[in-house]
DNA sequence: TTTAGCACTCAATATGCGGGAGTGCTAACA
DNA sequence: TGTTAGCACTCCCGCATATTGAGTGCTAAA
């Protein structure tokens, strides 16, 4: 791909797109003589577009309109056209601001991602919450409520901290739950969900045989609820930037999309078809396969932390959306989310040093 | 108010509202006639309805146009006219069934009672989570992060898990954190953050003398982050049943209200502005004095645990809203959440029975 | 190969014309 | 005196019909 093209019908193509993207209307020969000084008349131009209307890179809505980009011409924009666009000063430097201020926990840094993404294209920004199974144990607690009901409070080394009501026999005292609170630090601080041994967990269960209902309730949730709680949970930041695209003016579309938007389920499933493990992917158009998203594309990214997966993050938008800068975007916030949570975990890693 | 109308005045001004409020259309004095068995015909109820323009509860978009009622003339049918509907079995039914699952929590009561007011009208629910000032302390801990933070976590007996990261000094131990723990919940549990008095406080400053500026920062952490985080927010349910409502088809007006139901401060305005302290108080059109919701009208509520209020809850849709329908849902759920409320509270009245 | 010129197409906008729903008024009626 | 039938009138709405204008494709000349 490529090659196929001469240089004019490449800067044509590229004119009529940012034209596109610009004005969201069709755009027409003399637009691109005048605007764009190729050096060459309308009429030139007029048969260029024809040839890269039957080579199905433009389309026309109708006889007697411009052009518009096809979702092939889109692919071939992003993909051999188009040229980075490096953020500006003021943009770093906001987001640098953003950034310092309130990282406490990973809930935080997430939700500042989305709001910078959605901000800095004015477009909609999606960001899965990080998986975090691999995050460990730094403290649990149980905290009595009331006669049969317990609070477990478990604060992970990401700075994440869940909490779950669970029922408790009568019988059972505050100092029972602070004993086995005591036995559960001992045995599972430092360790992740997934690195807790079997035998590990036998332990447990002799040193505290006394509890073993209490025991196997508690065990359920940090395996299950706790920690399946927040993965596969999506933050959507700028959701209403969707009200200003001219493509989604309609009531009926919004409708549609507004209620795929609403189910996580879906969302999730969006995040997690991500083909290429690194750098940013495009999906345009009808490459996302659902329904009602025909005329979205997302630029989408993986973060991670030291080298390790832990979620995905994008923005959506219109198939007519600025590409060079969403990708500039999205590549840049992926490495800032990444660092920022590194950050979180790096002091982390020397935690020995203390306790 | 109320007596200058005669019965059929009554009747047919009824008749108009419940009509216009199911088609949204303007409503003709041959519908009345055909529709509402009134035993006169459409040119007597058609005088009778020139005198109720004329007394202002009724309007017309433009001469030959059917009539519409005026927030006078809804005013009125509130007021006057209005018969109230009770749920359906149903609908009781999926209440109990909703409440009964997950009330572990207060942001749970609080999510499962948006939801339904939402799902109930099929307008947009706003709910104000109730402010947590007077719960008191069951549980705090200080959990070491990494050299120079630590995770404050506060377990509140109303099941309000908070927690925030603060610094610390580089010299300070797990176990020196572990004792500021100690000293603070031996102190502060059972206690609510305004019932502390100074003395408390000094005793606690002379225990942990050493810890100081650490101890100035819990503290403060306590009463101002912690207390006043979660007060004010605002829940909102069904946001995009606005989608469904005819007189909001216009992207422009959608993005306008929109865009007000994002400013949560605004909303806690809204919601603060409830002049009746007992009952319903339902506000129509102009009467929310917020530029852009003039077509909408909002039904509210306050509610609370043992006569004590806490925050209030309200349903808000268009002028044309299903007056009796949301009245009563409003009240009914009203007392759900204060009944489900007192019952997250009851057990914890006899907490001396265990702790 | 490029370009000026021209006929052609077709959405969008304006213009004009019933049809219909609804009103107000008048006159007859109980 | 209140009610009703009848009728002229108003005005929105939908529809068909010009008109406009941006843009195209094609042809022929440079």
């Amino acid at each position: 791909m490529g090659f196929e093209l001469d240089t004019r019908k490449k800067r044509i193509l590229q004119a009529v797109i940012r034209d596109y993207i610009n004005t969201a209307e069709p755009v027409g020969s003399r637009t691109i003589a005048r605007k764009y000084g190729l050096g060459v008349s309308s009429a030139t131009i007029r048969n260029e577009m024809a040839d890269l209307e039957e080579m199905g890179f433009l389309e026309q809505p109708h006889t007697s309109a411009g052009r518009i980009p096809s979702e092939r011409g889109y692919r071939y924009y992003v993909d051999c056209l188009m040229q980075r666009e490096e953020l500006s000063f003021d943009e770093e430097d906001l987001i640098q601001r953003e950034y310092r201020s309130k990282i406490d926990d990973v809930g935080q840094v997430v939700h500042v991602t989305g709001q910078l993404l959605s901000q800095l294209t004015s477009y909609t920004a999606v960001v899965q919450k990080p998986k975090i199974g691999f995050s460990s144990f730094k403290n649990i607690q149980l905290v009595g409520m009331d006669k049969e009901r317990a609070m477990l409070v478990a604060v992970m080394d990401n700075g994440i901290v869940q909490h779950r009501m669970i029922d408790v026999p009568v019988s059972i005292t505050g100092n029972d739950l602070a004993a086995i609170s005591a036995v559960l630090n001992a045995k599972l601080s430092g360790f992740t969900m997934e690195s807790i041994k079997n035998t590990l967990i036998k332990e447990i269960y002799i040193e505290l045989a006394h509890y073993r209902r209490t025991l196997d309730l508690v065990l359920d949730v940090l395996r299950y609820s706790l920690t399946s709680d927040s993965e596969d949970k999506i933050y959507l930041g700028g959701l209403f930037n969707i009200l200003n695209q001219p493509e989604f003016q309609n009531v009926e579309k919004l409708k549609t999309l507004l209620g795929l938007l609403e189910q996580e389920d879906l969302l999730s499933n969006l995040m997690a078809a991500n083909p290429s493990s690194s750098g940013v992917t495009v999906r345009i158009g009808g490459e996302i396969s659902y329904r009602g998203m025909q005329d979205c594309s997302m630029v989408m990214a993986i973060y991670g932390v030291k080298g390790q997966p832990i979620g995905s993050l994008g923005v959506l938008g219109p198939t007519r959306m600025d590409y060079s800068k969403v990708i500039s975007v999205v590549e840049y916030m992926t490495k800032k989310l990444s660092f920022a949570l590194e950050n979180l975990f790096k002091d982390i890693a020397d935690k020995e040093v203390k306790f």
